[in-house]
DNA sequence: TTTAGAATTGCAATCGATTGCCTATGTAAT
DNA sequence: ATTACATAGGCAATCGATTGCAATTCTAAA
């Protein structure tokens, strides 16, 4: 019914004919206070169910132990799991997320840093929307000397930590492995180019092809296919070729994948005899479809943890340390639908 | 390199030879402050890059326009979904969300309840862990006067919202479902008894087989059978019965409903000719399965609107009003696993 | 016994925004 | 011209915890 008065530290303080300020360093460990009276406060607080009132400390202190998370879409596996693997982190810190959605929109990918920003956040950790805009409200973070790490989709240009895939080596092995398994024309399925992360895989599927000294051919590179439909589509169209590929890369995601895969098959394809099929993300369902997708595992828990830790690293350092790339090595997941030897 | 200060409402007064009380009232847009003063401090703000301390903001209103989640753990689509749904709603209100996750450890659920607290957050959503234990700190939530919603696992005693799923109607509804395509002997894999959506989903199950004249049998009930791993070896074990069951009900997830297809595919059984199978959650890989696999969708992002929704509505209403329960209805997806007429 | 110095504790300012109350000015009615 | 009142803006307290500095007490060495 009626909101019990918070117990704060002059109550205590009050019952125990001390000053706050004894209280407040009974209550944060300071050395500045004996050990008895320590005791007595913490017994005292105890009995009072005094709870700190957090805003007032972080005020006073002029920080906020919480850092800011802005993904694409929280309810994306790839990102849900870079979540739960920094928030494993940082509650151990005693640390707060706050997590926002940009909904790959980029006017909303500036509000939510923005009021991530008037709240003193002590770090913002960002994979930025696909919709491509200016990065000036990153840089007022910089300004602003909050932390920042960027992941997975990065601003090239922008000096933060970076805490991304080896896309261009993921791509290489995946394109390695096709070639090693007997594909000869292998196509590619691309993401929007704008995106780092996919113009890092093109790269390494177009350096896989020269390495083994095979043509890089532009009629079967298949542009924005990221997802299943489109995935699907892109399909139907490079098997209507007159010499058609014999193994697809989707390098875009598993969805795109999973199209390829339900396109083919519907076509009476065989899969792998006739068509090699390889995704990008490890997204579970890949284990389960027949055949079973090869894929790349981007260890995202893993990441998440990354985060966390370069987050408290840097806080350590002050920011004088340079300010660089961190590059997870993804593992090739073969399965069955790459495998035909 | 030098953290450049932050402009406070104390620079702009000073810099318009105003008090800071008129900034303040010219920020919050309050009545009792001139229409060109107003616009004035607002350019000027806007100039001086102001952005506002929120923590002294809440200090001093005693508020904190932040909503704290818990779930058991982020990475699992349903709540992942719940999330993007809360989310969208409380954004838009300005509110933030704080994302915990109890990892199904009481003690943990525990420790980050009290961390919320303490943030003087307006709201805590919650879904409990599994591993029982009291609820104490959910009544001190409730004793301190902070909004409490809970959802999907619920503690039943405690007099708060509550947003859940019909899990009765929904297993009522596959049940039915079943039995109209013929299946005659259904088994059930139950979760674990303690949580509440179990029970419910058992007495459906049971409700269902009564009305249309069937009986229950214990011998078609399999305890604690939730992961693909106890679900593959439920199956094994009810097919090796005398009179093996032609349909598995698996109210724990699509996960064991996965075990089972799994299970049953490895004996040779066809599905869903010899075997109905029937999952519940719609986990995105239920539509991919071969066959794919019938079961019940949440709507979980619906959800977590409805949960957002309910939040700002009680905090209008200031808690005066009925504590009520919002059932959900579940739809039940009906795919090849259940189909066979 | 005196005194330097360590150990405790208290005082009061501070973080930045909000708000109740008061004053000064302006407007309108009598 | 006088009173009444609305409007605009200032003053200062306040939210609760922290912390630099001062004050006091205690310890131990000279």
């Amino acid at each position: 019914m009626n909101r019990q008065k918070r117990t704060t530290i002059y109550d205590i303080a009050q019952k125990l004919n001390l000053a706050a300020s004894s209280v407040s360093r009974a209550l944060s460990n300071s050395d500045k206070i004996n050990a008895e009276t320590k005791a007595l406060v913490l017994k005292t607080a105890a009995e009072m169910n005094y709870q700190q009132n957090t805003m007032a400390s972080n005020l006073r202190k002029g920080s906020n132990p919480t850092i800011g998370v802005v993904v694409p879409r929280i309810n994306q596996y790839f990102f849900s799991n870079i979540i739960a693997g920094l928030e494993e982190v940082t509650f151990n810190k005693g640390y707060n997320l706050v997590i926002c959605q940009s909904n790959e929109v980029h006017s909303r990918e500036v509000e939510v840093v923005n009021a991530l920003m008037n709240q003193n956040v002590s770090g913002i950790v960002i994979s930025i929307a696909a919709e491509k805009g200016s990065s000036d409200h990153l840089q007022q973070v910089l300004d602003r000397n909050i932390q920042l790490i960027q992941f997975d989709r990065v601003v090239e240009e922008l000096e933060t930590f970076k805490v991304v895939n080896d896309n261009y080596k993921a791509a290489y092995e995946a394109v390695k492995h096709l070639i090693e398994q007997g594909y000869r024309r292998i196509a590619l399925l691309e993401g929007p180019q704008e995106l780092h992360i996919f113009r890092e895989r093109k790269e390494g599927y177009v350096a896989a092809l020269q390495a083994h000294g095979y043509p890089v051919l532009a009629e079967l590179m298949y542009a924005n296919a990221w997802t299943k439909e489109l995935g699907a589509i892109a399909t139907s169209k490079l098997l209507e070729m007159e010499q058609p590929p014999d193994a697809i890369f989707a390098s875009t995601s598993d969805f795109a994948a999973l199209g390829v895969l339900e396109a083919a098959t519907a076509k009476g394809i065989r899969i792998p005899e006739d068509l090699g099929i390889c995704g990008y993300s490890n997204e579970p369902f890949t284990e389960i479809t027949s055949p079973s997708i090869s894929t790349i595992d981007q260890f995202s828990v893993e990441m998440g943890k990354t985060i966390g830790n370069l987050h408290f690293q840097e806080m350590e350092n002050s920011g004088m340390v340079i300010k660089k790339t961190v590059n997870i090595k993804p593992k090739l997941m073969v399965r069955k639908s790459t495998q035909r030897i």
